[in-house]
DNA sequence: TGCAATTATATGTCTATACAACTAATGTTT
DNA sequence: AAACATTAGTTGTATAGACATATAATTGCA
């Protein structure tokens, strides 16, 4: 009952429908999670997920472009993302010196101390609440996921 | 390999992280699609809803809030969403005579046959796209996505 | 070489989300 | 009735998403 108490819906058309607002419902109560989580750290989960991309580059410098292909939601601005990191002093940018249209991207010191404390408690928090699945229901949803984005 | 493909990450640090990334990942691609849909009617996905929050209610008016509740994003602006909709003339407001603070709001004819024909465009597109998983997937995903907003 | 196509990124504009602060009306308490 | 609390809704501000357009550098090819 807990999506049709939410919403206070309690008939759906069709299954189809209601999973897709079940589907809905719950991104949008582990984002609020989430979110929650990041206040302290004073970020975004946007902001989180290019911080934890550049973090995985290990030293390498990443591209604007590269970095989008990287994230969920493909059509996001990653350029101002980008840019709002950057004045927090959490990453860093120069112009490629082969390739004057480029930008090389990296983490700074602050930026990977601030991702590596702020990625613990997240992980950890969110390992947690997806606890109340066990690992052979984990399986599961993610076969299911995968088929519907097939 | 669908998620992986699409943010290019092979590896995760759990099934937990996985499923979180997994389950951000799959709304996104059913916002987009329902948002693609909901196009050629001029409105968003959140105006959508509203207006069949309206329907639903056969006539009677509801206020601000009670659209509010049900609508699943709890901490959106209805008020500028309902304003939105008054603008394009597919919702009408008065305030509630009885209880000055309060807006009536109700769908116009406009509205009413402007979301018919969009909902069911959209449920039968949606219908179509979840029917990659049997009725039976659909209703485990349902109970598991419960299971998770417990 | 020179011009068109492509690539990398930035910007403008509209929409929506999150959350706090605000206004105005109504209810409650003494 | 006056003071305070609560309720309904609006507005301000910061963040982000979608998408089109702009700018600048590079590549490819006639």
């Amino acid at each position: 009952m807990i999506l049709e108490e939410a919403i206070k819906q309690h008939k759906f058309k069709s299954l189809q429908h209601k999973t897709a607002l079940n589907l809905y419902y719950t991104q949008a109560q582990l984002h609020s999670f989430s979110s929650g989580l990041l206040k302290p750290y004073g970020i975004s989960v946007q902001q989180f997920n290019i911080l934890r991309i550049l973090r995985g580059q290990k030293g390498n410098v990443i591209g604007v472009s590269e970095i989008s292909e990287r994230m969920i939601d493909k059509m996001s601005n990653t350029s101002r993302l980008v840019e709002k990191l950057r004045q927090k002093n959490l990453v860093q940018r120069r112009e490629c010196p082969e390739d004057r249209r480029k930008a090389e991207i990296s983490i700074t010191p602050e930026g990977l101390s601030l991702i590596n404390e702020a990625s613990g408690k997240v992980d950890q928090q969110l390992m947690d609440r997806l606890q109340i699945l066990s690992e052979e229901e984990l399986s599961t949803i993610n076969i299911l996921l995968d088929k519907l984005n097939q």
